[in-house]
DNA sequence: GGGACACCTTGGTT
DNA sequence: AAACCAAGGTGTC
Protein backbone atom coordinates (compact mmCIF):
# COMPACT_ATOMS: atom_id res chain seq x y z
CA UNK A 1 0.00 0.00 0.00
CA UNK A 2 2.86 2.45 0.24
CA UNK A 3 6.55 2.77 -0.88
CA UNK A 4 9.09 1.69 1.94
CA UNK A 5 9.74 3.55 4.91
CA UNK A 6 12.90 6.04 5.23
CA UNK A 7 14.61 7.62 7.73
CA UNK A 8 14.23 11.81 7.98
CA UNK A 9 17.43 11.73 10.15
CA UNK A 10 16.90 14.56 13.06
CA UNK A 11 16.65 13.35 16.72
CA UNK A 12 13.59 14.69 18.50
CA UNK A 13 15.84 17.96 19.46
CA UNK A 14 15.70 18.76 16.09
CA UNK A 15 12.22 18.48 15.54
CA UNK A 16 8.67 17.95 17.59
CA UNK A 17 5.71 16.99 15.26
CA UNK A 18 3.51 17.21 17.68
CA UNK A 19 4.78 21.22 18.67
CA UNK A 20 5.14 21.65 14.90
CA UNK A 21 2.13 20.21 12.87
CA UNK A 22 -1.01 21.42 14.48
CA UNK A 23 0.07 24.68 15.80
CA UNK A 24 -0.72 27.31 12.92
CA UNK A 25 2.44 27.02 10.45
CA UNK A 26 0.84 24.46 7.93
CA UNK A 27 -3.08 23.80 8.37
CA UNK A 28 -2.97 20.12 6.24
CA UNK A 29 -1.80 17.63 8.88
CA UNK A 30 -3.94 14.82 10.30
CA UNK A 31 -2.90 13.04 13.14
CA UNK A 32 -3.78 9.63 13.07
CA UNK A 33 -2.78 7.84 16.45
CA UNK A 34 1.20 7.89 16.36
CA UNK A 35 0.86 9.19 12.70
CA UNK A 36 0.96 12.90 11.02
CA UNK A 37 -0.26 12.31 6.83
CA UNK A 38 -0.71 15.63 4.56
CA UNK A 39 0.51 16.28 1.02
CA UNK A 40 3.68 17.58 0.42
CA UNK A 41 4.43 18.24 -3.93
CA UNK A 42 0.86 16.46 -4.53
CA UNK A 43 2.11 13.33 -2.73
CA UNK A 44 0.68 12.18 0.33
CA UNK A 45 3.10 11.67 3.20
CA UNK A 46 2.90 9.58 5.90
CA UNK A 47 5.52 10.53 9.13
CA UNK A 48 5.83 7.91 11.68
CA UNK A 49 7.30 9.05 15.31
CA UNK A 50 9.50 6.33 16.93
CA UNK A 51 10.01 7.18 20.21
CA UNK A 52 11.87 4.45 20.87
CA UNK A 53 14.54 5.17 18.54
CA UNK A 54 14.60 9.26 18.88
CA UNK A 55 13.87 9.35 15.20
CA UNK A 56 11.06 9.83 12.44
CA UNK A 57 10.54 7.79 9.58
CA UNK A 58 8.49 8.49 6.68
CA UNK A 59 6.92 7.30 3.31
CA UNK A 60 4.37 8.18 0.32
CA UNK A 61 1.25 6.24 -0.23
CA UNK A 62 0.83 4.87 -4.08
CA UNK A 63 -2.43 6.05 -5.63
CA UNK A 64 -2.45 3.18 -7.55
CA UNK A 65 -3.11 0.85 -4.80
CA UNK A 66 -6.42 -0.99 -4.37
CA UNK A 67 -6.13 0.21 -0.24
CA UNK A 68 -6.24 3.79 -1.99
CA UNK A 69 -8.63 4.16 -4.08
CA UNK A 70 -11.50 2.67 -2.80
CA UNK A 71 -13.62 5.21 -1.99
CA UNK A 72 -13.98 7.03 -5.71
CA UNK A 73 -17.54 6.19 -6.71
CA UNK A 74 -18.90 7.73 -3.76
CA UNK A 75 -17.57 11.59 -4.29
CA UNK A 76 -18.93 13.74 -7.15
CA UNK A 77 -16.91 13.12 -10.08
CA UNK A 78 -17.18 17.05 -11.15
CA UNK A 79 -13.41 16.62 -11.64
CA UNK A 80 -12.52 14.03 -14.32
CA UNK A 81 -10.06 11.31 -12.16
CA UNK A 82 -6.97 11.95 -14.06
CA UNK A 83 -5.27 8.92 -14.89
CA UNK A 84 -3.19 8.14 -11.40
CA UNK A 85 -0.16 9.14 -11.52
CA UNK A 86 2.89 6.71 -10.56
CA UNK A 87 4.43 7.79 -6.83
CA UNK A 88 7.62 10.51 -7.30
CA UNK A 89 10.60 8.20 -7.19
CA UNK A 90 12.30 7.83 -3.85
CA UNK A 91 15.06 10.47 -4.15
CA UNK A 92 12.34 12.98 -4.54
CA UNK A 93 10.42 12.06 -1.78
CA UNK A 94 13.61 12.65 0.06
CA UNK A 95 13.94 15.69 -1.29
CA UNK A 96 11.09 16.86 -0.38
CA UNK A 97 10.69 15.83 2.91
CA UNK A 98 13.88 17.37 3.64
CA UNK A 99 13.32 20.31 2.55
CA UNK A 100 9.69 20.57 4.01
CA UNK A 101 11.43 20.27 6.92
CA UNK A 102 14.58 23.00 6.68
CA UNK A 103 16.69 19.86 7.75
CA UNK A 104 19.97 21.32 6.93
CA UNK A 105 19.33 24.08 9.55
CA UNK A 106 20.65 22.92 12.86
CA UNK A 107 17.91 23.61 15.63
CA UNK A 108 20.38 23.20 18.37
CA UNK A 109 22.71 25.73 17.57
CA UNK A 110 20.10 28.33 17.24
CA UNK A 111 18.20 27.78 20.53
CA UNK A 112 21.89 27.98 22.20
CA UNK A 113 21.96 31.22 21.05
CA UNK A 114 18.37 32.63 21.38
CA UNK A 115 19.20 31.59 25.12
CA UNK A 116 22.52 33.95 25.04
CA UNK A 117 20.29 36.44 23.64
CA UNK A 118 17.40 36.55 25.92
CA UNK A 119 16.48 35.48 29.06
CA UNK A 120 12.98 34.93 28.59
CA UNK A 121 13.50 32.60 25.86
CA UNK A 122 16.40 30.41 28.22
CA UNK A 123 13.38 30.14 30.86
CA UNK A 124 11.44 28.53 28.38
CA UNK A 125 13.29 26.69 26.15
CA UNK A 126 13.64 23.31 28.07
CA UNK A 127 9.62 22.94 28.14
CA UNK A 128 9.36 23.72 23.73
CA UNK A 129 11.85 21.72 22.41
CA UNK A 130 12.50 20.86 18.28
CA UNK A 131 10.49 23.58 17.48
CA UNK A 132 11.47 24.40 13.73
CA UNK A 133 10.54 26.34 10.82
CA UNK A 134 8.67 24.70 7.96
CA UNK A 135 9.15 25.62 4.51
CA UNK A 136 6.27 25.62 2.66
CA UNK A 137 4.87 26.22 -0.89
CA UNK A 138 4.51 29.49 -1.72
CA UNK A 139 1.29 29.54 -3.15
CA UNK A 140 -0.51 27.15 -0.04
CA UNK A 141 1.47 29.66 2.66
CA UNK A 142 0.08 32.89 0.70
CA UNK A 143 -3.45 31.65 0.51
CA UNK A 144 -3.82 29.52 4.05
CA UNK A 145 -2.37 32.71 5.55
CA UNK A 146 -4.75 35.38 4.17
CA UNK A 147 -7.47 32.88 5.44
CA UNK A 148 -5.99 33.43 8.78
CA UNK A 149 -6.76 36.80 9.84
CA UNK A 150 -9.22 37.32 12.44
CA UNK A 151 -8.99 33.45 12.92
CA UNK A 152 -8.61 30.46 14.52
CA UNK A 153 -6.82 27.83 13.63
CA UNK A 154 -9.82 25.21 14.34
CA UNK A 155 -11.45 27.36 11.36
CA UNK A 156 -8.96 28.13 9.13
CA UNK A 157 -8.12 24.30 9.20
CA UNK A 158 -11.57 23.71 8.24
CA UNK A 159 -11.57 26.21 5.64
CA UNK A 160 -8.35 24.73 3.88
CA UNK A 161 -9.90 21.42 4.43
CA UNK A 162 -13.05 22.79 2.66
CA UNK A 163 -10.77 24.34 -0.42
CA UNK A 164 -8.52 21.07 -1.63
CA UNK A 165 -11.49 19.03 -1.34
CA UNK A 166 -13.78 21.35 -3.89
CA UNK A 167 -10.77 22.75 -6.13
CA UNK A 168 -7.59 20.29 -5.58
CA UNK A 169 -7.28 17.01 -7.22
CA UNK A 170 -8.09 13.63 -5.61
CA UNK A 171 -4.87 11.66 -4.27
CA UNK A 172 -5.47 8.85 -2.24
CA UNK A 173 -7.16 8.04 0.79
CA UNK A 174 -5.81 6.63 3.75
CA UNK A 175 -7.23 5.68 7.21
CA UNK A 176 -10.57 6.83 6.20
CA UNK A 177 -9.78 10.66 5.10
CA UNK A 178 -9.01 11.58 1.69
CA UNK A 179 -5.72 13.54 0.50
CA UNK A 180 -6.15 16.30 -2.23
CA UNK A 181 -3.85 18.95 -3.94
CA UNK A 182 -3.64 22.17 -2.69
CA UNK A 183 -5.92 23.77 -5.90
CA UNK A 184 -3.23 26.25 -7.86
CA UNK A 185 -4.26 29.52 -8.46
CA UNK A 186 -5.27 29.45 -11.75
CA UNK A 187 -7.78 26.67 -10.95
CA UNK A 188 -9.38 28.76 -8.54
CA UNK A 189 -9.11 32.21 -10.90
CA UNK A 190 -11.12 30.42 -13.70
CA UNK A 191 -13.45 28.90 -11.96
CA UNK A 192 -16.92 30.25 -12.41
CA UNK A 193 -18.66 31.73 -8.96
CA UNK A 194 -15.41 30.79 -6.78
CA UNK A 195 -15.82 33.52 -4.64
CA UNK A 196 -19.30 33.05 -4.12
CA UNK A 197 -18.67 29.05 -3.85
CA UNK A 198 -15.43 30.13 -1.01
CA UNK A 199 -18.25 31.81 1.34
CA UNK A 200 -20.58 28.80 1.16
CA UNK A 201 -17.70 26.95 2.01
CA UNK A 202 -16.92 29.39 5.47
CA UNK A 203 -14.70 31.22 3.86
CA UNK A 204 -16.64 34.44 5.18
CA UNK A 205 -15.11 37.95 4.05
CA UNK A 206 -11.70 36.14 3.07
CA UNK A 207 -13.47 34.78 0.04
CA UNK A 208 -12.75 37.79 -2.00
CA UNK A 209 -9.44 38.31 -0.57
CA UNK A 210 -8.50 34.53 -1.68
CA UNK A 211 -10.03 34.87 -5.16
CA UNK A 212 -8.64 38.29 -6.06
CA UNK A 213 -5.34 37.16 -4.81
CA UNK A 214 -5.66 33.96 -7.07
CA UNK A 215 -6.51 36.21 -9.85
CA UNK A 216 -3.35 37.84 -9.71
CA UNK A 217 -0.74 35.46 -8.84
CA UNK A 218 -2.25 33.72 -11.93
CA UNK A 219 -2.31 36.38 -14.28
CA UNK A 220 1.51 36.46 -12.71
CA UNK A 221 2.77 33.01 -13.45
CA UNK A 222 0.71 32.95 -16.89
CA UNK A 223 3.37 35.78 -17.97
CA UNK A 224 6.14 33.28 -17.16
CA UNK A 225 6.74 34.36 -13.33
CA UNK A 226 6.73 31.72 -10.35
CA UNK A 227 6.04 32.19 -6.89
CA UNK A 228 9.32 30.46 -5.73
CA UNK A 229 11.99 32.65 -7.75
CA UNK A 230 10.87 35.52 -5.17
CA UNK A 231 13.04 32.78 -2.54
CA UNK A 232 16.59 34.03 -1.85
CA UNK A 233 15.36 37.82 -2.39
CA UNK A 234 15.90 40.46 0.64
CA UNK A 235 13.39 40.69 3.27
CA UNK A 236 12.49 43.99 2.47
CA UNK A 237 11.84 43.37 -1.45
CA UNK A 238 9.61 39.71 -0.60
CA UNK A 239 7.62 41.96 1.88
CA UNK A 240 6.50 44.37 -0.64
CA UNK A 241 5.84 42.31 -3.35
CA UNK A 242 3.39 39.94 -0.68
CA UNK A 243 2.18 43.81 0.16
CA UNK A 244 0.42 44.07 -3.05
CA UNK A 245 -1.84 41.18 -2.81
CA UNK A 246 -5.34 41.91 -1.44
CA UNK A 247 -5.93 40.44 1.97
CA UNK A 248 -2.24 40.52 2.98
CA UNK A 249 -1.10 43.33 5.37
CA UNK A 250 1.48 43.43 7.54
CA UNK A 251 1.52 40.22 9.65
CA UNK A 252 0.29 37.89 6.86
CA UNK A 253 3.99 39.01 4.46
CA UNK A 254 6.05 38.59 7.62
CA UNK A 255 4.17 35.09 7.99
CA UNK A 256 4.49 34.05 4.32
CA UNK A 257 8.01 35.26 4.13
CA UNK A 258 9.41 33.64 7.11
CA UNK A 259 7.35 30.15 6.00
CA UNK A 260 8.05 30.11 2.35
CA UNK A 261 10.88 32.68 1.32
CA UNK A 262 13.15 32.10 3.47
CA UNK A 263 12.78 35.31 5.36
CA UNK A 264 14.18 33.75 8.69
CA UNK A 265 14.31 37.28 10.30
CA UNK A 266 11.05 38.09 9.67
CA UNK A 267 9.29 38.25 12.95
CA UNK A 268 5.12 38.04 12.50
CA UNK A 269 3.14 39.94 15.40
CA UNK A 270 -0.08 38.85 15.86
CA UNK A 271 -1.75 39.02 18.97
CA UNK A 272 -0.31 36.13 20.85
CA UNK A 273 2.97 37.54 20.41
CA UNK A 274 1.82 41.06 21.10
CA UNK A 275 0.32 39.92 24.48
CA UNK A 276 3.67 38.00 25.39
CA UNK A 277 5.58 40.88 24.29
CA UNK A 278 3.12 42.90 26.78
CA UNK A 279 3.59 40.82 29.73
CA UNK A 280 7.40 39.78 29.44
CA UNK A 281 9.15 42.62 27.21
CA UNK A 282 7.48 45.56 27.42
CA UNK A 283 9.35 47.02 30.11
CA UNK A 284 12.43 46.86 28.08
CA UNK A 285 10.49 47.88 24.95
CA UNK A 286 8.94 51.42 26.16
CA UNK A 287 5.98 49.71 24.66
CA UNK A 288 2.75 51.57 25.99
CA UNK A 289 0.08 51.04 23.68
CA UNK A 290 -2.88 48.62 24.37
CA UNK A 291 -3.81 48.27 20.64
CA UNK A 292 -1.74 47.08 17.33
CA UNK A 293 -1.12 49.79 14.29
CA UNK A 294 1.10 49.87 11.95
CA UNK A 295 3.82 51.54 13.88
CA UNK A 296 3.74 49.26 16.80
CA UNK A 297 3.57 46.60 14.64
CA UNK A 298 7.17 47.79 13.16
CA UNK A 299 8.29 48.55 16.09
CA UNK A 300 8.02 45.33 17.94
CA UNK A 301 8.95 43.42 14.90
CA UNK A 302 12.36 44.82 14.59
CA UNK A 303 12.88 45.04 18.31
CA UNK A 304 12.58 41.42 18.21
CA UNK A 305 14.49 41.01 14.96
CA UNK A 306 17.79 42.56 16.78
CA UNK A 307 17.00 40.92 19.78
CA UNK A 308 17.19 37.44 18.09
CA UNK A 309 19.17 37.57 15.32
CA UNK A 310 19.03 36.55 11.71
CA UNK A 311 16.97 33.77 12.41
CA UNK A 312 14.71 35.86 14.72
CA UNK A 313 11.56 34.31 13.13
CA UNK A 314 12.35 30.83 14.63
CA UNK A 315 12.45 32.11 17.66
CA UNK A 316 9.57 33.74 17.62
CA UNK A 317 7.68 30.02 16.29
CA UNK A 318 8.83 28.89 20.03
CA UNK A 319 7.31 32.03 21.98
CA UNK A 320 4.59 31.65 19.76
CA UNK A 321 3.91 28.01 20.79
CA UNK A 322 4.88 28.63 24.25
CA UNK A 323 1.67 31.57 24.38
CA UNK A 324 -0.93 29.03 22.59
CA UNK A 325 0.08 26.26 25.25
CA UNK A 326 0.16 28.68 28.39
CA UNK A 327 -2.29 26.52 30.07
CA UNK A 328 -0.43 23.75 29.74
C1' DG B 1 -1.31 59.94 7.75
C1' DG B 2 -3.26 57.66 11.76
C1' DG B 3 -7.29 55.91 14.14
C1' DA B 4 -11.84 54.07 14.33
C1' DC B 5 -14.83 50.78 12.29
C1' DA B 6 -16.82 46.88 9.80
C1' DC B 7 -16.13 42.36 8.43
C1' DC B 8 -17.95 36.25 8.14
C1' DT B 9 -18.12 32.63 11.24
C1' DT B 10 -17.19 29.55 15.01
C1' DG B 11 -16.36 28.23 19.60
C1' DG B 12 -15.89 29.32 24.23
C1' DT B 13 -17.15 32.24 28.33
C1' DT B 14 -20.29 35.10 31.14
C1' DA C 1 -30.15 31.04 27.31
C1' DA C 2 -28.80 35.23 25.11
C1' DA C 3 -24.97 38.15 24.78
C1' DC C 4 -20.46 38.75 24.21
C1' DC C 5 -15.73 38.11 22.94
C1' DA C 6 -11.67 36.43 20.68
C1' DA C 7 -9.67 34.12 16.97
C1' DG C 8 -1.94 33.88 14.10
C1' DG C 9 -5.83 41.14 10.61
C1' DT C 10 -7.00 43.83 6.57
C1' DG C 11 -9.43 47.37 3.82
C1' DT C 12 -11.64 51.57 4.00
C1' DC C 13 -13.31 55.71 5.15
Amino acid sequence: MSTAWRQLRMSGKEVSLDWILPSGQSFRWKREGEEWVSVIQDAVIILRNDPSTDNITYCTLDPRSPETTIKHESKPAQIPPSPPKSPPPAYEIDSAVHDYFNSSIKLASLYREFGARDKYFKQIADRFVGIRMLRQDPWECLCSFICSSNNSIKRITQMIDNLCATYGTYIATYKDIDYYTFPRPSTLASSPNCAAKLRELGFGYRADYVYKTAKAVADWEAQGNQLSDMRGKPYDDVREFLLQFTGVGPKVADCVALMSFDCHESVPIDTHVFNIVKRRYSPKTKMVSKTMSKVVYDELSLYLRDLWGPYAGWAQAVIFISELNRDK
